[in-house]
DNA sequence: CCAAAGTCTGAATCCTGATTCACTGTTGTT
DNA sequence: AACAACAGTGAATCAGGATTCAGACTTTGG
């Protein structure tokens, strides 16, 4: 016996492992899933590409992992704002506000989260995800059936469609191709237009008994 | 001067093509994208790979042919739907109801079309027709608004938004992890009970007069 | 029937990244 | 210090599917 893991190299493991992740979020945020490749990934790291597979089963495992990271802080920012205090409507329409001021202030991200095409691995997570996000909607909007201020059938049903609703909304905006229009000119809907649209199309879908 | 293209020559050629996309399309109604490669369908078509080099210039345009192809179908039924005589909000009714039904019925192929990652190429399209769509629910759109029985302010976003909605609740019970989770004995939704939640999502959400 | 101009074939090749692994560097124990 | 056990390196290898291309075969016009 002659080496043990210390708990100093627990910590560089764990250091390095969230430094990778990091590197690996950025990469995503600034070229999208397609530029999240080994070699790359490892140049940015400053390590080997050998040395990310001691920290990573193989790329779909990083690449979830990634997502998972990036998703679940979303997710959390909004939950927090949907477990804040106030009425379900406020609540409801601050948080589709922030979802898309956050999505729209980093377009590749939010793209690549929302709609890039990727491994198998985050396919499946993505999956996931979405289902967190509609239980999310689906609690929020029980509190307001239950003191009278939206009137829904079938909260989870329901649910889903708000999750469509907004993804589509913002992909369409935040899409490759549109980024391109943009580019050569052509005019786009302002992040103020896509909000009210987005929060007039909720509530109202909800059977809210006040809409902006 | 021993060889003209003559016209029993074009058409073989654009019969072989069309049988080509026959193949392909099933092959991704079967499999979806992912198991639509090159040398699998020269075997269904029952030619060789080379030759499919002569009808199509790559993967990425033959996927995307097949894409347009399947897509294009369901974007002409809808369209029929939606310009058949009658109540805007019945046609409405009438085409989610049908959209639902088709996406239902041919699960994997639906799945494809709506949410399979698949080439850059296709993902273009997708885009294009996604857009399409939206074009097509904001026409009957601005007819219910002009009849009255409908009220809403930026028609694009809100068709964009109604994509979205539709998208989503489809996709959810459509895709692998769905079916996956329904041979394994867990209860789901029913094509019934999605149908209504979709119809009824979709007519509040642009304020109609009348919602089943 | 022949030569010219195409078309078809499918095994061989290319491509693009992920993955491995023999070797070198580190760390912890005695 | 010396050794054992692990960690890090990155060029070489692998994987898997698209693409090519040198014949073999067809069609056309004379």
């Amino acid at each position: 016996m002659a080496y043990r893991i210390t708990a100093q190299r627990v910590e560089r493991d764990q250091a390095l492992r969230e430094h990778i992740l990091d590197c690996a979020v950025q990469q995503v945020a600034e070229g999208g899933f397609s530029s999240l490749t080994m070699s790359a990934l490892a140049r940015n790291a400053g390590i080997a590409t050998g040395s990310l597979y001691r920290h990573f089963s193989g790329k779909g495992e990083l690449a979830a992992e990634v997502f998972v990271k990036a998703t679940r802080l979303e997710l959390e920012t909004l939950k927090q704002q949907f477990q804040a205090k106030g009425r379900a409507v406020d609540r409801l329409r601050n948080g589709l506000t922030q979802f898309a001021a956050r999505a729209w202030h980093s377009r590749q991200l939010a793209y690549a989260l929302i709609a890039e095409p990727a491994e198998e691995e985050v396919e499946t997570r993505r999956l996931h995800y979405r289902q967190a996000y509609a239980s999310l909607y689906g609690e929020l909007i029980a509190e307001g059936i239950a003191d009278g201020s939206f009137e829904v059938e079938n909260i989870p049903l329901t649910s889903a469609c708000v999750v469509g609703a907004v993804a589509e909304s913002l992909v369409g905006p935040l899409s490759p191709q549109a980024r391109a229009d943009r580019e050569s000119g052509l005019p786009s809907e302002s992040l103020e237009a896509v909000t009210l649209a987005i929060v007039r199309f909720c509530l109202r879908a909800i059977n809210a008994k006040e809409v902006p």
